[in-house]
DNA sequence: ATCAAATAGGACTTTTTTTAGCCTATTTAT
DNA sequence: ATAAATAGGCTAAAAAAAGTCCTATTTGAT
């Protein structure tokens, strides 16, 4: 129904990690040797943060990454959407659908996609990354305070 | 980021056209030659609408099948799950993600799933599958009344 | 100046998933 | 008995995703 892929996966941790040191640089090999993910992958999907203005990054010796957006501003729309090189309509609105002639769910299937939208425009990065207590912890924490 | 698969997609052509004739029964081999789509794969798609009630099947020569399900009921989240055999919980979950231990996003993964299962679970096929208005109709339809 | 470490990115291969097709069994009206 | 239908397992082909290899460029350090 719905999996996540690597790319995006890739791009969560490499945020969440810089979001963690918003002043140093870090660069895809460190990131790729913490997290045991694969360079090649993970380096490119910088890249496109990189050049979509996401991160900054510097070049050279001394180079790495750093976060430059705001991820309350960031939707996962957009983010998926750059990362995944298009925008995620369905086939329908395309030439290369052989049963459109006689499809009967045309409107259904742009409709579902009209809701997803909407839907992954309301989710920020921010909020899929933020730390929240857990209720146990929300728990304890009303227990402490009394 | 979402791509609706073609069982998804024969189950909406199949439930959108047993929802215009409730009473008498259709054959795959028919619904398959009127929307040009293929008997194996929807035939299959319906067998498994049967076996979960939402559809009705009768076998023999006059069989078929008819809907039995009540559409306004029927979530997208339940149709998926059914049709694709599995919950869509995240790799994360299960013992096949090498990245684990080291992991940083197991949060806003499982966050993102929660928020998607909550999603497909509002949306009806009933909804999906009405017929509305497009937003020219609805204009003509004001002037009419004026 | 040279080297090493880093970003940048194209092209290819492998792996996985999806989709379709083939085959057989069973049911049932004619 | 036969033909048309559901039921369902197994395999093959196609498509997509993921990973790897290679080269170019930048830049700080020696």
């Amino acid at each position: 129904m719905f999996k996540i892929n690597k790319k995006i996966e890739y791009a969560l941790m490499v945020l969440k990690h810089l979001q963690s040191q918003p002043t140093t640089l870090a660069t895809a090999r460190q990131v790729c040797e913490i997290y045991h993910c694969p360079f090649d992958s993970t380096s490119k999907v910088m890249q496109i943060m990189a050049s979509h203005n996401i991160l900054a990054s510097v070049q050279g010796v001394k180079g790495g990454y750093r976060l430059t957006a705001d991820l309350n501003s960031l939707s996962y729309l957009h983010l998926a959407q750059i990362i995944e090189g298009k925008s995620f309509e369905h086939n329908c609105t395309e030439l290369d659908c052989s049963l459109i002639e006689s499809c009967n769910i045309t409107a259904p299937v742009s409709r579902l996609n009209d809701y997803l939208t909407d839907f992954f425009q309301t989710i920020t990065i921010r909020d899929l990354l933020e730390d929240r207590l857990t209720p146990l912890e929300i728990i304890q924490h009303h227990e402490s305070v009394l």
